[in-house]
DNA sequence: CGAAGAGTAGTCG
DNA sequence: CGACTACTCTTCG
């Protein structure tokens, strides 16, 4: 597995690293400071393959005139459940948003358990559950609240600022 | 408008 | 089972 760091112009001292294996993207974590987020673990590396070039490439066009991803992520991992919810979420074109609730329709489900499946997205940015807000508002975002931050990076900002970004409107 | 309560489904221990 | 949630709807001031 090998691993690139892409600084995000969403804040200072905050970045985005990309695993992969082959041509796979196995998952994404934000970094702040180079100190990998509570929930990831190995160190990173760089890489100058091709297929690091075209992340890098990806990433730096979806940040500058909010293209979209044709990079395959590895959904394997995560339950059933889990993987539709992902799945769906790559069909939620940039620029709309989908409510908890009307994803859970769709998936005879409950905005509860979407939301559930949501913060286990293990490719934030690339999976856009950044697209998925709340009936009253923006929702959550990787754990936080807008009642409670867990981390030091400011996860609802980033989520606020893709959506921007993506010229999407909320509530 | 806000707060409180009930209802909801998926996951974990 | 029971206790968690990136939820939502209704009801009551």
């Amino acid at each position: 597995m090998t691993t690139i760091v892409f600084p995000l112009p969403i804040a200072e001292q905050l970045y985005l690293s990309v695993s992969f294996v082959n041509n796979t993207i196995t998952g994404t974590h934000y970094l702040s400071n180079g100190q990998p987020t509570p929930s990831s673990g190995s160190p990173s590396t760089t890489a100058d393959s091709v297929f690091a070039k075209q992340i890098k490439h990806e990433l730096e066009s979806y940040f500058k005139t909010d293209s979209q991803f044709t990079l395959t992520c590895d959904l394997q991992s995560g339950t059933e459940f889990q993987r539709k919810v992902w799945q769906a979420l790559l069909e939620i074109p940039s620029g709309e948003v989908k409510t908890y609730g009307a994803l859970a329709k769709e998936l005879n489900s409950s905005a509860r358990a979407v939301g559930n499946a949501c913060r286990q997205n293990l490719f934030p940015v690339i999976v856009p559950c950044h697209r998925v807000v709340s009936a009253s508002g923006i929702g959550g975002y990787a754990g936080d609240t807008l009642d409670k931050q867990h981390g030091r990076i400011n996860f609802l900002q980033i989520k606020q600022w893709l959506l921007a970004h993506e010229k999407a409107h909320i509530k």
